[in-house]
DNA sequence: AGCACGCCGACT
DNA sequence: GTCGGCGTGCTC
């Protein structure tokens, strides 16, 4: 052949391209060039185009001569190919379409266009015509004179972007145009020493080791509460800033992330790059792209954190990596502690798994040895751990209708005699969780969903806690008709700190739940007036429980310590173990010593036992013993399929016709289906089908072969999720 | 995911 | 008679 003649068709090279869309597998597409697995183009699809990634061979089903050409983009950008490699095992490991998968890498859509300048938006002198009290919020954020994107406005005020675009329209909000990103500066490891005690440097000198050596193996820094875990895992990040390697710590909520920050600033000199869901494009754009050319030597973030585009990744953390938070429910759902351990060993990297309360799951590995298991036993400072004690609710009952038992009310009166602070803790928000008529019995439900409706007295509202359903209360009962026949059953947030102010009239309380709370700004502001003292007793949910330091808080009463259940859910006693625990350790921080009292109907519990008695292990070695005799993970395997839509008969016959199916097979069983939890969630009806399988079975493989065998209605949504937290 | 095609209610 | 509702299907 001459030169300069023009190629033949043929002679074109081919590769299989994954799109970010939720397609069956990779399409071919033509190149001008070799294409290299990991290289980011733009490939034509139908009308448009789309980011695609080569992924592989082509795989020859569409002729080559219909073939359209892919283009790679500027600057040839490749994906690293562990990022690659850990894509395509997520999504056979959650049967997820791959390129569903990667379109969670791909977070950052405009990752890889020109940079464009960043505007902000500052309060202006226009009050707009109508005020709302979203409306207020945003300007009172804005009040400051602070230039603020809109993601960023929306976040702090706790309202929709929305809000904050219509406040722009109206003149109230005006752009600026803002300086553009500085680089980030790589954290010191010598920029302070840090102070550790002997069992903390042991684990320091570990973790250490793990990083050097530059191998896959994981770490359980098993510590108790107030025990100085994040300065001991801070030593293997320092090793790996000196070894030159990335590090990716994960925390399970954002909410946590500016006292981290903090610590990480004093410990490195500077803050570490954030990811998580409220950044705005840009900076979105900014870390995704820093992480990619390696910039940013350490990532702090939530889940999502763990699809970045890392190519020299040294060392991942996960910081209480029992919590549930880490387990994504919607799209591609996954265990980001779990999925965490895999980055590791793709990028041949030590994982360190950080908790005061591990899960089951990783106590189990630690203990057989598969995890190297670091125990610190002391609290930091000198600190002691509070006592527990059991008010046993069936001895020692106040009136009916009150919830703070005498013994309760008792230490809370010596507490706030003393001059020191309290707090109460009821994982339950608004007023009661059910209102029922006493006329006729009559509960008042959700009309999308299977759930109570919860009274919210403050604000004069019913409200569905899964859907966000919300009316006024009824003046009559829609069943019967009787008209101010309702009762509250039950005790909320709301309704413990009305019995509380009749109790203490003088006493300074404040409640702490979602619902009073509105964004981290007014979160802040509660615990800042708990730090000042200026709050006597705090009455909180679940965001009270973690994270707060209190000198003065000696006192913390548990209003419920049955509520997590034990029935159904194999979880239920670990989690209420891990929450309640984690609500003790508010107790006595400093130097005094603090007192929790648990009111509980089942003081003989294991749960209840584990906490009074502080052998924690005893009720894990329970749980190990439960859990092998029940084939329950993670001596066996657990896959729920769930199938949901709006046609309930389709759903169920869906349900039937699936279990009809299923193949037999040596060591695995298949329950259901069964309504789900919520059988009716958002108008939907649920199914649920579960599948239990011993450890040795590929559970993956047997859900395919079945699947693929069936098809529902088109109207019936089906979902795997492989190692099911959650039984909802 | 987009964006088409495709069949049933209120409008110039 | 059309404009447009969003259900179903396809994109190498």
């Amino acid at each position: 052949m001459k030169d300069g003649a023009p190629k033949p068709e043929s002679q074109a090279e081919c590769a299989g391209v994954l799109l970010p869309l939720p397609l069956v597998g990779a399409y071919d597409y033509k190149f001008a060039r070799a294409a290299v697995r990991g290289l980011v183009v733009m490939a034509p699809l139908g009308p448009r185009e789309s980011l695609g990634v080569v992924w592989g061979k082509a795989e020859g089903s569409v002729a080559e001569s219909k073939l359209k050409e892919a283009v790679p983009l500027e600057g040839d950008p490749v994906l690293p190919a562990g990022l690659c490699d850990f894509v395509d095992w997520v999504a056979q490991y959650t049967l997820t379409l791959p390129g569903l998968v990667l379109a969670m890498v791909l977070r950052s859509r405009q990752a890889f266009e020109p940079e464009t300048p960043r505007i902000g938006y500052v309060k202006g002198q226009i009050v707009p015509a109508k005020m709302t009290p979203s409306r207020r919020r945003v300007l009172d954020v804005a009040a400051d004179g602070l230039a603020r994107s809109i993601p960023q406005l929306a976040v702090e005020a706790n309202v929709t972007p929305g809000v904050v675009r219509g406040l722009v329209d109206a003149g109230a909000l005006y752009a600026i145009e803002l300086p553009e990103f500085a680089p980030f500066t790589a954290p010191d490891p010598g920029f302070t020493q840090p102070l550790l005690d002997t069992e903390q440097d042991l684990a320091a000198h570990l973790l250490r080791g793990a990083v050097a050596g530059g191998r896959f193996g994981v770490s359980l820094l098993d510590g108790v509460t107030g025990s100085g875990k994040t300065e001991t895992y801070f030593e293997a990040v320092a090793e790996a800033l000196r070894a030159g390697k990335q590090t990716l710590i994960l925390l399970p909520e954002i909410a946590l992330t500016v006292q981290f920050l903090d610590r990480f600033a004093a410990r490195f000199g500077v803050r570490p790059a954030e990811w998580h869901s409220d950044l705005s494009q840009k900076e979105r754009r900014h870390v995704w792209r820093a992480v990619l050319s390696g910039e940013a030597r350490v990532v702090v973030g939530a889940r999502s954190a763990l699809f970045l585009p890392f190519k020299e990744l040294g060392l991942v953390i996960v910081d209480e990596e029992h919590e549930q938070a880490y387990k994504q429910e919607d799209g591609a759902i996954y265990h980001a502690r779990d999925m965490a351990v895999v980055r590791g060993r793709i990028e041949g990297c030590p994982v360190v798994l950080a908790s005061a309360t591990p899960s089951l799951e990783s106590y189990v590995n630690a203990k057989s040895g598969r995890y190297a298991h670091l125990k610190l036993h002391r609290r930091y400072g000198g600190a002691v751990m509070p006592e527990v004690r059991l008010i046993d609710l069936t001895r020692a009952r106040g009136e009916p209708g009150t919830f703070l038992s005498p013994p309760l009310r008792e230490a809370l009166a010596v507490t706030l005699g003393a001059g020191e602070q309290a707090m109460l803790f009821l994982n339950r928000r608004g007023y009661a969780p059910l209102t029922l008529c006493e006329a006729c019995g009559h509960k008042l439900v959700c009309p999308n969903c299977s759930a109570w409706l919860v009274e919210h007295r403050y604000r004069k509202r019913l409200v569905c806690h899964h859907c966000g359903y919300e009316t006024a209360i009824p003046p009559q009962c829609p069943q019967c008709g009787t008209a101010g026949s309702f009762a509250a059953c039950g005790p909320g947030v709301e309704r413990v700190a009305e019995e509380f102010r009749s109790v203490f009239p003088e006493a300074r309380v404040a409640i702490a739940s979602s619902d009073t709370l509105h964004g981290p700004l007014e979160t802040q502001a509660a615990i800042r007036a708990m730090s000042k003292r200026e709050t006597d007793v705090l009455i909180g949910t679940q965001i009270v429980a973690k994270g707060h330091h209190f000198p003065q808080l000696t006192l913390v009463g548990v209003v419920d310590a049955d509520l997590g259940g034990s029935d159904g859910d194999l979880r239920a006693r670990e989690r209420t173990f891990q929450l309640l625990h984690q609500v003790a350790g508010r107790a006595g921080r400093a130097e005094k010593p603090g007192l929790v009292l648990m009111q509980t109907r089942n003081p003989a519990d294991a749960v209840m036992q584990a906490l009074i008695s502080a052998d924690r292990d005893a009720f894990y070695d329970q749980e190990t013993i439960y859990r092998r005799t029940a084939h329950a993970p993670p001596f066996g395997r657990l896959a729920a399929i769930i199938l949901s839509g709006h046609d309930g008969d389709a759903v169920r016959t869906a349900g039937r016709l699936l279990a009809k199916a299923a193949p037999q097979a040596r060591g695995v069983k298949v329950w259901g289906p069964t309504p789900a939890f919520y059988s009716l969630l958002r108008g939907q009806t649920r199914e649920r089908l579960l599948v239990q399988t011993e450890k040795a079975i590929d559970v993956q493989a047997y859900l395919r072969a079945w699947l693929v065998a069936v098809k529902p209605a088109k109207s019936v949504r089906l979902t795997v999720d492989v190692d099911p937290v959650s039984f909802f």
